[in-house]
DNA sequence: AGCACGCCGACT
DNA sequence: GTCGGCGTGCTC
């Protein structure tokens, strides 16, 4: 070969980078469905899956880029198109991610925006904002004095700000009409309007110093040597602020060194993730014959695989969990462990840091927007990593997944239902461990009908990936799954006991006093009393704003007696006569956690309790300060809600009582009794887990009852076996598919005749395969003053029931009326 | 979601 | 006649 022309920088006659592009781009706009194509300016590189941000109308929104396109299409006028606006972030979609999305908005009946802003970190997604300014320098004094009114109390407002700079929607909720002032004040050009660039999360940038010499320099102060040898100590790297609070001093003395040529001051990135105090390492534990055996069976499974976890309370999962992940993070790959809202318990975070250190990532919705964000950017390094995290963390882009484990499947938190996409997290792993290749192990002590359906009994024919059932029926170093006696509270009352603790109860609680064990206390609700009623008329104290009794919420001796809302949280002070008869007589009906432990106090004043409810763990790291102490034995006893039901392992505790099972067993609710079953099963499984043994008391007014039985004998297979057929007989789930349709308004005969419409709608365009229960008020027809009525929709997993698009449905429904579809709903109340 | 356009009732 | 209410529809 000859000599050869070394290839030129593209200049403009390069007919491909003169070339337009275009974007094609899915908009973030509530309304606004399909994708918009918009021209790449030369100057921005973004390839699909970036986050861009696009003038949309006359704002500038968030979006995420589809796909490129070399030419526009004819229907499009080129003079219409818009360059977009900016590159928020790159790279933040691994491969496959789409498609997991996409498998989503279809399955849940939403938009691709929708799963995608529910799946990002907040703030990504910005949204331009139209703010006013005074422009003081045109302003003549006295101006609002001599222009229209509206336009002067705009003035007086923005005067009363310090920028005199407020959002046009601020001032449009304040100034009736303010429309109009604005437009007259810009002619004025006394106040000028503006877009607020969005404001999305970034990266946080400190000031990082660097050691760059390896010797030091003879001239040096004593503070200068000193703030060397501490940054040589800290690896030769350290925060400014940091290095600076190490050694006493100022910035001053580090920027001297910085001069003398010693270190290198800039800014480098700090991830914001979540401090956590520290925790001694440990080491992987001898595991039993059955634990064995599972963890041989999900470390050998390399591929897509299905595979329940049953083991009995206190039969080491976790222990396998951690050594199914340990040779993951070898081979550099990541795993993704999914727990209950109020199972993020500092217990178990504690446990995966414990062996695996600074590889433990916390992802949750109790994070701040900031700590999300870089929590997410730390996934995306693709470092092999192990994230902890709720619901929402199965869209955690770890881009080398090796293992999801959804520990407590069974439980309710993993599925979303206030907002949409209302999806099930168990759901949404199984589909992400299919496109990303790897097992999903879902743990349990008591699994959902759904899992055993699904991966025990299920039918050859369908099952292209493999499943593995693996038992754990034994607790670790064979300690015995605690006796479980049932009191019949209907015998002690007739042996005239009006105690709400049973006689075996108080010999327990008895015992415990002088033994110095601990014990803990189930209620299922938190409160004082359920409901107040007046002795003399029967009245009952309702909600004004839903059709619910109020509770009694009663502390201590002197604190305030409050009536409280458990659905809308409306409350107001206890009266001290009856508002329908004027009597002074009323009655506090129903037990709650504060009336059980006042009772506990009443009866065995040596016994220490901890309540253990929504109400005394709302604050920040209270849920740990609580566990904290009592572990450290600073309380006998445990007085809580279902919260206790979740992950906690404490050694200590001997004794498990449930003060009333009747609460959970008699709900008109197709799920009532697994729920009940799982709850007395789980909450039993707090007791004998350490060396002493365990005893369980459950006191109810129904002992015949099956799920009782069951609870009793540990027997959760006779529970399955007598549940199993009674879904299927009414083609409940896991047999059957529910579909619920809500509808809400303040209006009640809206609601109504919008839910009739509805109705009648289905019935003509669904009804084939597919069974329409209702309309029906809901269970509680009025919640937070809105009326709701419900139709649900019933039909084969298999049948090809088509739902009408939501935004029809809209349509014919009052304007005062909102719906809402909840795919696979848990509960329909 | 914003913001325009456009069609009806109360004022100069 | 005009002003100003808010119902409908569009945003590359």
């Amino acid at each position: 070969m000859g000599t050869f022309v070394v290839a030129e920088p593209r200049s403009s006659y390069d007919v491909n980078s003169s070339k337009e592009q275009w974007i094609e781009v899915l908009v973030d706009c509530p309304g606004v469905q399909g994708l918009y194509t918009y021209r790449i300016p030369p100057e921005l590189s973004l390839k699909p899956g970036d986050i861009l941000s696009v003038p949309f109308g006359s704002q500038i929104v968030g979006g995420i880029a589809i796909r490129c396109l070399n030419n526009l299409g004819d229907d499009l006028d080129p003079q219409r198109v818009r360059d977009v606006d900016d590159v928020i972030t790159s790279g933040f979609f691994p491969s496959g991610y789409w498609q997991l999305l996409n498998q989503v908005a279809q399955y849940y009946c939403t938009d691709l925006m929708t799963v995608i802003r529910g799946a990002l970190p907040p703030g990504l997604l910005g949204r331009s904002q139209r703010r006013l300014r005074l422009k003081p320098e045109t302003l003549p004094p006295g101006a609002e004095t001599f222009c229209s009114p509206v336009a002067g109390k705009i003035v007086r407002l923005l005067r009363s700000q310090k920028e005199g700079n407020y959002s046009s929607q601020y001032l449009h909720r304040e100034i009736r009409g303010a429309s109009r002032g604005i437009r007259e004040l810009i002619k004025r050009g006394w106040i000028e309007s503006y877009l607020e660039p969005p404001k999305t999360s970034q990266p946080k940038q400190q000031k990082a110093v660097t050691l760059v010499v390896d010797r030091f320099p003879t001239d040096l102060t004593k503070r200068q040597l000193e703030v060397l040898q501490v940054l040589r100590q800290q690896g030769g790297e350290c925060w400014l602020t940091q290095l600076v609070k190490l050694c006493h001093t100022s910035t001053q003395v580090v920027k001297k060194l910085e001069e003398k040529g010693c270190v290198v001051i800039q800014y480098q990135e700090r991830l914001r993730l979540l401090q956590q105090p520290h925790v001694n390492s440990d080491r992987p534990k001898q595991l039993t014959p059955s634990q064995t055996e599972a963890l041989d069976v999900i470390t050998q499974s390399e591929s897509f695989a299905q595979i329940l976890l049953h083991g009995v309370t206190g039969s080491g999962k976790t222990e396998v969990y951690l050594q199914a992940i340990a040779p993951l993070l070898d081979q550099g790959k990541s795993a993704l462990v999914l727990v209950p809202e109020i199972g993020l318990t500092p217990q178990l975070t504690d446990r995966f840091r414990a062996r695996f250190g600074n590889k433990i990532c916390v992802y949750h919705s109790g994070l701040s927007d900031g700590e999300r964000y870089d929590t997410w950017r730390q996934m995306l390094t693709g470092e092999p990593q192990v994230v902890i995290g709720t619901r929402s963390a199965i869209f955690a882009p770890l881009p080398n997944l090796g293992l999801i484990i959804l520990d407590e499947e069974h439980d309710s938190s993993f599925k979303q239902t206030q907002i949409l996409p209302t999806y099930h997290a168990r759901n949404v792993a199984l589909w992400r461990g299919e496109l990303d290749n790897c097992p999903v192990v879902l743990g349990s002590a008591t699994p959902s009908l759904e899992s055993w359906v699904k991966i025990v009994n299920k039918a050859p024919e369908n099952s292209p990936s493999p499943h593995h059932y693996l038992s754990l029926p034994e607790r670790i170093q064979s300690r015995p799954l605690p006796p479980v006696e049932i009191v019949d509270m209907r015998r002690e009352f007739k042996l005239g006991n009006r105690s709400i603790f049973s006689r075996s109860l108080q010999d327990a609680l008895a015992d415990l006093e002088s033994s110095r064990k601990q014990g803990i206390l189930f209620i299922n609700r938190r409160g004082h009393s359920t409901f107040v009623s007046c002795r003399s008329c029967g009245y009952v104290l309702e909600c004004p704003h839903c059709d619910v009794s109020l509770s009694y919420h009663y502390t201590h001796e002197g604190a305030t007696e409050l009536l409280r809302c458990h659905y809308c949280n409306f409350s107001q002070s206890q009266p001290s006569q009856c508002p329908e008869c004027r009597s002074p007589y009323l009655k506090f009906f129903g037990s709650g956690t504060q009336k059980v432990t006042q009772e506990l106090t009443r009866q065995f004043p040596n016994l220490r309790s901890l309540r253990f409810d929504s109400d005394t763990t709302r604050t920040k790291g209270a849920h740990r300060h609580l566990l904290t102490q009592f572990a450290q034995g600073k309380a006998d006893l445990l007085v809580g809600t279902q919260m206790l039901t979740k992950g906690l392992d404490l050694a200590q505790v001997t004794l498990v009582g449930v003060v009333a099972a009747d609460g959970l067993l008699h709900l008109s609710d197709y799920r009532a009794a697994e729920r009940a079953f799982q709850t007395l099963t789980q909450v039993a499984g707090r007791a004998g887990r350490g060396d002493d043994p365990g005893r369980v008391i459950i006191q109810t007014y129904s002992p015949e009852h099956p799920v009782i039985k069951s609870v009793r004998s540990h027997d959760y297979q006779g529970f399955i076996e007598a549940e199993l057929p009674q879904r299927e007989a009414l083609s409940y789930p896991p047999y059957g598919r529910l579909i619920l349709i809500r509808l809400s308004g303040t209006d009640g005969i809206e609601v109504q005749q919008s839910a009739q419409v509805l109705g009648d709608i289905f019935r003509d365009q669904v009804g084939q395969g597919c069974e329409i229960l209702g309309p029906a008020p809901a269970n509680i027809m009025r919640i937070a003053r809105r009326y709701r009525w419900h139709i649900l929709l019933k039909f084969e997993p298999n049948s090809e029931v088509i739902i009408p698009d939501i935004n029809e449905l809209k349509k014919v429904c009052s304007q005062s009326v909102s719906l809402s579809l909840n795919i696979d709903p848990l509960r329909i109340d």
